[in-house]
DNA sequence: TGTACATCAGTGAACGCGCGTTCACTGATGTAC
DNA sequence: TGTACATCAGTGAACGCGCGTTCACTGATGTAC
């Protein structure tokens, strides 16, 4: 994806990556308001102005990192081995979710919830099947559950449905262990998140 | 609550409340950041310095506005009507939650989303069952699905992790429809959020 | 190989702005005698 | 009832600050002949 790129092009795209990095790395230590160009700038040697030589305004720097957070989501989840066991592949992917959201809580903070003001994109759905997003990977595990025979299906309930349920899930324990549950001993919120997601599999299964 | 007052407190308890219902309102129209005490002191035409008799600093209004937030999501809870159809009012529960979430989606966020650096109470739990959450009133629902044999109870999941399991499915719930899925028609949305919740249900039941 | 020029990445200073907070103050209201 | 004083709610101006962005610039790198 990076090969083909002349020498002055690699050097540029290094440093967009070390802008969005730096980035990144100040919205994990001081929260999204803590993150300034100049900030920014500072990380990386730069002077502020520089930081336009490679984006437009300090709102395409922010999502160029929400983007990359997806991306860097999906990966985690993607990395999830797939074993005979269906339903505890299901679970980790689930744990996979909160291992992501619980070691970057600002930056998965970011990602869902800072920015809905994004421009709709006609067909809503695309954006979020698309390769940017982790919600694929959680469809392909759904369908592979119906496949399986593990997940009913009904009339207007395939696999669609299921990742959604998932999701809805997964994502309520993400957001409020980072944000009501955080007072909470972990072995307790271990146990409640085990729980729930295991009543959540349920109430998806076939019989 | 407010009687057994003099006149001068009175008239500060009204003043107190016109600033956090002015803060509230331009949380509501601008967003978190769009919150000034300069903002403040001109919709209720005060000057900004005003504002320090009643609150320390903008932080304290802050959160007084998150706290009352909370105050009326549980109200808007407790006011759904229970009937003799248990799994109806279950939703209610359900459908009161996602209705105070879309129609104050930046007083939502708020609440859930920008204060993890509250201090920790020793026990994480006491807040969250205080007259100040909405968790007590889902538990209450809890408990009569249970009383009713609605819910299965087993060792070591009783109405309380009923409790959290409905609250995390219908957090995500919110917190999607917020921030990810705004861009889906809302009759789409709608099917999947009840289809998520029949699904919570289902693997709470009972058989 | 050497020279003239164009391109490019990055600088430094300045712009105007809105912010939270402080502080000496004022004028009205309440109290004591 | 009148007067002197204390309290209180609220003001206005100023504080220092950090911000995103602009712009004329510079010095290095690359290109053409």
């Amino acid at each position: 994806m990076t090969a083909d790129l002349k020498p002055h092009e690699r050097r540029q795209q290094r440093t967009r990556q070390a802008i969005l990095d730096a980035a990144r790395q100040i919205i994990s230590q001081k929260g999204i308001d803590g993150l300034s160009l100049r900030g920014i700038a500072r990380a990386i040697d730069y002077s502020p102005a520089g930081l336009y030589e490679y984006f437009g305004s300090k709102e395409e720097i922010v999502h160029a990192v929400a983007d990359e957070g997806h991306l860097r989501l999906r990966h985690a989840m993607a990395a999830v081995p797939e074993t005979d066991d269906f339903v505890a592949d299901m679970a980790g992917l689930g744990h996979a979710y909160l291992r992501f959201a619980a070691e970057n809580p600002d930056h998965f903070l970011l990602m869902f919830t800072i920015l809905p003001q994004y421009a709709c994109a006609e067909d809503g759905m695309s954006e979020m099947m698309g390769e940017k997003s982790a919600f694929p990977i959680l469809l392909q595990a759904a369908e592979r559950g119906v496949r399986e025979g593990v997940f009913a299906t009904r009339e207007e309930h395939g696999p669609l449905e299921i990742a959604f349920t998932a999701w809805f899930d997964i994502h309520g324990v993400a957001m409020l262990r980072l944000t009501q549950l955080n007072c909470l001993p972990s072995d307790v919120l271990d146990r409640l998140t085990d729980l729930s997601m295991r009543n959540m599999m349920r109430g998806l299964m076939a019989e």
